[in-house]
DNA sequence: TATTAAATCTCGTGG
DNA sequence: CCACGAGGTTTAATA
């Protein structure tokens, strides 16, 4: 970032704020702001909120973000805005936030402000590289079936079934073929419909072909795993973070020094209670 | 919010930095950090990001957000964490924040700061108050069957099925069960799905009894469409601006100047450019 | 553009 | 504490 592209204001009048705000959304800059206001919200919805504190947030592609004191979901937001601006009204200073598609709008009116921090020519190119997204883990399941179960052999993945898609199609030791559905996260009823889906299909195309159906998943809720059961389908739990590592250990996934320690640190590391003492008290 | 508890740093010193965050941190006051750094981040999935600048947001509650110049979504996020600390490392400054359950870990190292931004006191209160939203369709509809069907009398709401609940249980002009999945966005095949769980868990529970089912929403896929009628099962299109219009005249929702403003402006409003032209051209 | 499925989804509500 | 479902979900991938 270039210097001297930071200008914050302490406690501002409500009219030099709306100065340097409209330049602000005019030039696309990055803006903070803190304050008590009301918001309104309508479009795809309805909403209202009362005064209160919140940090405001309006980056250049004009998105924008309200911010309670707590909790990870801002409360109103723009996922991005055509038109953002500001007016100096009786009741306060109004921001003003309209998308065009859907149509949307978010007003907010200020009473208080206590900061503005306005930032231009933030640089962010790097890439975001994520590991172990379902498609990760159901090609390293593909590659290491016998993680499912032993002598399994993989016919093929992705295999379209109906308007879905099989994750894996396999056939076991006895020669049966064996439909596999993974999920990264718990396994709902609704996970199980779609193996069932899946198998009813296959079964259709193929009513001579002994075949049997498969979830696979760290966990299983209870309705599930009756709703599997009566079905007559079959669950096998995997451990996420246990596969993470042995594919990093296979190369299957590349690790740089940070992600190493990382790892470690999760699979071999130390209790919270350790990590607390290491860190001292913090929140 | 009281006066004189808004602190700022400029382009502050890594050391100092340290020193200031860590009081933050220990007396769960609000953050907002300006920086370039990177981060990484394993728990429920494992994720790394290369130096860049960024605003990092730190909560009272632990809720952590990371922040990149575009876009809604924070690239990486804490919900809410027991542990956040700082450390002075050789490669910058260390951010991190550990949250127990389940296990998650994020770290940012700062190799460069722009500004500081720390906040205590802030207060919000408000109620936040939504309107139509799929409960309010739901009882509305409930309480005037006519928009979905002539002759349609409501036997119960929220009628528990399984583990799950039927938005609506009625009986037709014939007698027949219909159970209705209310929908106020677009319905896809999850939607379609939903409503056929609820049917089969009924009629395995009611063999004798003629059932049908009715999925209400403002708009149907072509895919959702197809398997629902596969299913033989009905869809009703209802208009949620329409209805929502409607509630307030009822007086079913309750309205104040301020949503009076905005319905008008919604339902008999403006255009896009009209608008575009009242507020200036603005972002 | 529409549609589908995933997400470190988050968040509330109810058992 | 788990489970289910809504959400102004958002986002990416796909047809």
């Amino acid at each position: 970032m270039k210097k001297d592209t930071i200008t914050v204001m302490l406690n501002p009048e409500l009219k030099h704020a709306h100065e340097v705000l409209t330049e602000a959304f005019a030039k696309h800059k990055f803006v903070v702001i803190f304050g008590s206001c009301t918001a309104t919200y309508q479009g795809r919805g309805a909403s209202r909120l009362g005064p209160g504190d919140r940090m405001v947030v309006i980056k250049p592609d004009g998105a924008m973000l309200v911010h309670r004191p707590t909790g990870y979901s801002p409360v109103n937001w723009q996922p991005d805005s055509q038109v953002i601006a500001t007016e100096l009204r009786d009741e306060g200073l109004l921001v003003r936030s309209v998308r065009g598609k859907p149509r949307e709008v978010l007003e907010l009116v200020f009473t208080k402000l206590y900061a503005i921090v306005v930032i231009e020519g933030l640089e962010d190119t790097a890439e975001f590289i994520e590991y172990m997204d379902e498609a990760e883990l159901r090609d390293y399941l593909a590659s290491n079936p016998e993680e499912i179960e032993p002598g399994l052999r993989v016919i093929r993945i992705e295999r379209p079934i109906g308007e879905g898609y099989a994750d894996i199609v396999a056939r076991d030791r006895e020669g049966r073929y064996v439909i596999i559905e993974v999920k990264r996260v718990n396994a709902g009823k609704d996970a199980v419909q779609q193996l069932h889906r899946y198998i009813e299909k296959f079964r259709s195309e193929n009513p001579a072909a002994p075949v049997r159906g498969i979830l696979v998943a760290p966990s299983i809720s209870k309705e599930a795993k009756k709703l599997l059961e009566k079905l007559g389908l079959e669950y096998r739990q995997v451990n996420i973070a246990e596969i993470y590592r042995k594919a990093v250990e296979t190369g299957e996934i590349k690790r740089d020094t940070k992600t190493r320690s990382l790892l470690e640190f999760f699979t071999e590391g130390s209790k919270a209670s350790q990590l607390r003492h290491q860190l001292g008290r913090g929140l």
